[in-house]
DNA sequence: CATTAATAATTTGTGTGCTATAAATGTTAC
DNA sequence: GTAACATTTATAGCACACAAATTATTAATG
């Protein structure tokens, strides 16, 4: 047993979760090319299909990410046709998001192509269930322990 | 229920994954940024850490990622002064990487910062071993059961 | 009413992660 | 020994993800 034990790459979680996403996202992005999205588009798409004509800020929090981050993502939903971004009269702050025809359309293909998927993942029903389980109360947890407070430790 | 069930967010796990990522990373890297490095910066100095003067493909394989991924990596790892890279005399077409003094010097620093991440997942050690096991199950059985062949099906 | 604070979205800059391609070197076949 | 092929790395360009700063608008305060 070395000193450092616990930085050995193959005993992290974190690496666990970096490199299984890595391996997910590959498997999304052959197909989801020939849909014409990525997958973070993907994900916003599903966000849209949800709930459609909402703020950009509200997409971002149902992801877990920042306005910056989502806006460059959104124009280029709106150049591919998927969405149109409109402001808002009440509060022209606010951007809302829609989905066009074209947007609306690709779902059936999008379910498809997720069952694909799926498939590749060779996980049990039960297994899938609680890995997603497991996954959220991790996300959680890691929010709600935030130091956030910069070097209060 | 709706239609397009399984096109929900909260129901995907490759969203978890995504979130979960995404959070974990986020955690490492305020603290990370103390010492220096990016998370995948840190990534890489963990596969040194255990094998010194591999080659670039090697430390791809080890991450499972591409070597066009990594070499602006390591040459930002070389300019920050952790590690320095040397073609290989007998086939030159290597390039090994070798940790520098500094690169071996940070390695107590970081396994203290590792454990306040470890203690801000708030997880046992009993469900971060499954889950750690789980998730290396779903990278392999993802791999292997890669469709790869461009538009076989 | 005017000034200040807060909010929403965007812009800018840095660092990945990928694809596609090129360049350099090594290996093999003839 | 040279041509064809494979391997390794580097380069260029696109799309995230984030931090920090900016702009525009609304809300809050004296």
């Amino acid at each position: 047993m070395s000193q450092f034990e616990n930085l050995k790459l193959k005993n992290q979680l974190c690496f666990a979760l970096y490199a299984a996403t890595n391996a997910i996202t590959r498997a999304y992005r052959s197909r989801l090319s020939h849909i014409g999205l990525t997958y973070p588009q993907y994900l916003v798409m599903m966000v849209l299909w949800e709930t459609d004509g909402i703020t950009v800020k509200t997409i971002a929090e149902h992801l877990h990410l920042d306005s910056p981050t989502i806006t460059p993502l959104l124009k280029r939903l709106e150049s591919c046709g998927f969405v149109s971004r409109q402001r808002n009269a009440k509060d022209e702050r606010v951007v809302n998001v829609f989905l066009t025809d074209t947007g609306r359309g690709i779902q059936a293909r999008v379910a498809d192509m997720q069952k694909g998927v799926a498939c590749q993942t060779g996980m049990q029903e039960t297994q899938f269930i609680e890995l997603r389980s497991t996954l959220h109360e991790l996300v959680d947890s890691i929010n709600q322990n935030q130091p956030d407070m910069e070097d209060a430790a």
